[in-house]
DNA sequence: AAAAATTATATTGTGCACAATATAATTTCA
DNA sequence: TGAAATTATATTGTGCACAATATAATTTTT
């Protein structure tokens, strides 16, 4: 068989594996909160920002659409977390902030982080190298995605 | 706010979007083989393998749970790329093995490793540097998870 | 050999992720 | 100004991903 089409000679099951991992060393920390990780991305965007988001900002800083976004948003709404409302300014969009409750659980997420890195087990050094070799990747693909 | 809590601090966040990214470009590659980078990944496995493989077996390999499996494998049947039948000697596990149709896409899937690096814009050395980066992550956290 | 523990897969339910489509508001421009 | 194009979000449908649970077969223990 052609070395290339074997499992363990691919940067891409690497990446979707370790992806999937990170999820679950998230899982019981995030637990705590009650939040999912795609949950605490939209936490760390909106507690980042200190302003209401539209749909359509997190979307682009996360990366996800408005299908993703539109049910998760709502779920989180629920749980007090957040509220949606229509922007006066224009009607389209939809204007997502912080309720009291969500501003005050930043302060519990705060220990993450710093949980995580320790998780990894690598050295600052280490971790920077991978983050840069990381962004590298990203820069390349995003060029050629559109 | 801690600059821990920003992210584009945070290695977990790139893994997870590039994670997403990738999936992207295959998907426009494998739609033309009928498959999802999941089911692409069985496809793989069972390539390499070139013996039929438990779904237990397939589960270790890739790192997928039964539950996601199941419904995957069946949908793959249903496709006719493989079959699903218990095995004599222990009628607990499930034998999961190509088909002839299974086998012969091999070749129509020979061209997607290449394509993908051609993607990723990265040299040899640069794709290996990061494989390694991904490696030491991987052993580290797994180390640590259960 | 019978009971208990383990193993292998399947099912159910929840939550992403995204393509395709729909709806409604705004902007552009003929 | 009014039609056409664009923009912003929502909905629908499909396919992972996984926790929790169920079912059934095998192995271990007593």
């Amino acid at each position: 068989m052609s070395d290339l089409l074997k499992l363990d000679q691919q940067l891409c099951f690497r990446i979707y594996s370790i992806s999937k991992t990170m999820n679950r060393l998230y899982a019981p920390l995030l637990k705590k909160l009650q939040l999912t990780y795609p949950q605490y991305l939209v936490m760390l965007a909106l507690w980042e920002h200190k302003e209401a988001m539209t749909v359509s900002q997190l979307g682009q800083t996360l990366d996800l659409d408005s299908g993703t976004l539109s049910p998760l948003l709502k779920r989180m709404e629920n749980q007090s977390l957040l509220t949606r409302s229509r922007s006066l300014a224009d009607e389209r969009s939809v204007k997502i902030e912080l309720t009291a409750h969500g501003k005050n659980i930043k302060k519990d997420a705060k220990h993450i982080p710093a949980k995580l890195f320790n998780l990894t087990g690598l050295s600052h050094q280490e971790m920077k190298a991978l983050r840069s070799g990381l962004d590298l990747l990203m820069a390349n693909i995003k060029t050629t995605e559109g």
